[in-house]
DNA sequence: ATTTAATGTGTTTATTTTACACATTAAATA
DNA sequence: TATTTAATGTGTAAAATAAACACATTAAAT
């Protein structure tokens, strides 16, 4: 780029008519959204893909993306295009990383803005199933389409990072559910074991959860007590955390 | 957006002939990089910012941006951006954030992606200085161009986080320092003041400083012992960590 | 009646973090 | 030259957190 700094000087330096030129003329740039939809279910990770249909990555899984309107906010394009292609709606979205390698999509120059998220497989019905959208278990997704696999990496990795960091459980576990429930939740998306005492003796200390003094049916062992949590005590400590919750 | 489902579709479903057409037609959004480069400085944290030239913002401080473009991976952008206005290379840049409000340029629909570094001032000679560019103290940025003071803030806050989770220093001093220059460096980016016993039992239990057998001169009290950074026992420590480091 | 597979419970140890005070040194000052 | 100033260098105790670990109990399944 020898004399790029000539051509195309800053935003900042532009007047109206300028930049608006130079977005036509210029910008050749598309830019995306895919979201990495996460569910739990039934003590196992899952994430949301569909079929990709270019040639190129035929038969291979890819995450839910679209291109971005110019009238719309980045983050109301995510939230668009996850309902657009699952149905969705009611589902926090973050935002995590922004892929812009040049040779990224095969079709063109896209650049792609990742966002997540976790939900309840069973709180949510898909009511759109095109492109043979359906859960996988995260353990088996490997070579997907496009760079999705590494963008998928990264979100798995900050999903794992934000659950150390905060803690999680609402809107993933039924209203009513065992201390086992909780555990499985946590291992599933660390994909680790946990000590059952200290983890009890951890969450416990956190001090929302409710004990509702009910059991546990038809387990094959000694069933286990149930709690729920504890909303307003919970909003009360969220303050004190940085950052936004699922 | 009532029909939009049906007149813009998956990135993944088109041809590359449809997207192209598709990215030179509809898509009027540019892409921007903003650089936050924070700067340590005689014991201070210190941020590189230019005058806009906007007249919408006269008179305000802004960051370092400009357009992306199309042939250009979204990373070397933020390097040739960065480049171009200061003269700086040899400095790393991390991605933070993409900013995407279709308000946020009064100009047009720019989408932008923050990075931000943080480099010795001493070390780092700026060679271009238009548009009023030089270092500011962080203290005493506010009321930024655009939504400069919001990509600040985050970038800031990222920076501190990052600080706490990863071991910091290499670059930021002068080759020996005093472990009085190491903690100013601390305090400094987490504004916060420490424990000057526990912050060199912290730092030397890490075990990559090497005592030069040196001392400080001409200062006005007892000098300080100099240490250097050991650099492979860091590169050894360093696998065992996420992340890259500055 | 026995087996199975889980729950519920407490203590000890190790590790990490925090709080905190006094003698020492070189320059600056009186 | 003596005194003041402003910093350095050092260790320990207490508190908080994390990790390791075993056995009696319960309901369903056999």
């Amino acid at each position: 780029m020898p004399n790029s700094n000539q051509t195309l000087q800053s935003p900042t330096a532009k007047t109206l008519q300028v930049i608006q030129t130079e977005v036509q003329n210029i910008n050749k740039i598309a830019l995306s959204v895919d979201c990495v939809i996460f569910g739990f279910d039934e003590s196992k990770l899952k994430v949301l893909l569909i079929r990709s249909d270019l040639k190129k990555y035929h038969g291979k899984w890819s995450l839910l993306g679209d291109l971005v309107f110019p009238s719309e906010d980045l983050d109301a394009a995510a939230y668009r295009i996850l309902k657009q292609r699952t149905g969705l709606s009611d589902v926090y979205l973050e935002q995590v990383h922004t892929f812009g390698k040049v040779s990224r999509h095969p079709a063109g120059r896209v650049v792609s803005v990742a966002y997540y998220s976790l939900i309840n497989v069973q709180h949510h019905k898909l009511n759109i199933l095109e492109n043979e959208l359906h859960w996988h278990d995260v353990k088996s997704v490997n070579d997907m389409a496009f760079d999705h696999q590494q963008i998928f990496d990264i979100c798995l990795q900050q999903l794992q990072k934000r659950v150390q960091e905060h803690p999680l459980g609402f809107n993933l576990l039924p209203k009513k559910f065992s201390l086992r429930g909780l555990q499985n939740l946590y291992e599933a998306i660390l994909d680790i074991k946990m000590d059952r005492r200290n983890f009890r003796k951890k969450f416990f200390a956190m001090d929302f959860l409710t004990d509702i003094n009910e059991m546990e049916h038809d387990v094959a062992h000694r069933p286990g007590r149930l709690y729920k949590f504890d909303f307003e005590k919970y909003e009360k400590k969220k303050k004190k955390m940085i950052g936004i919750d699922f």
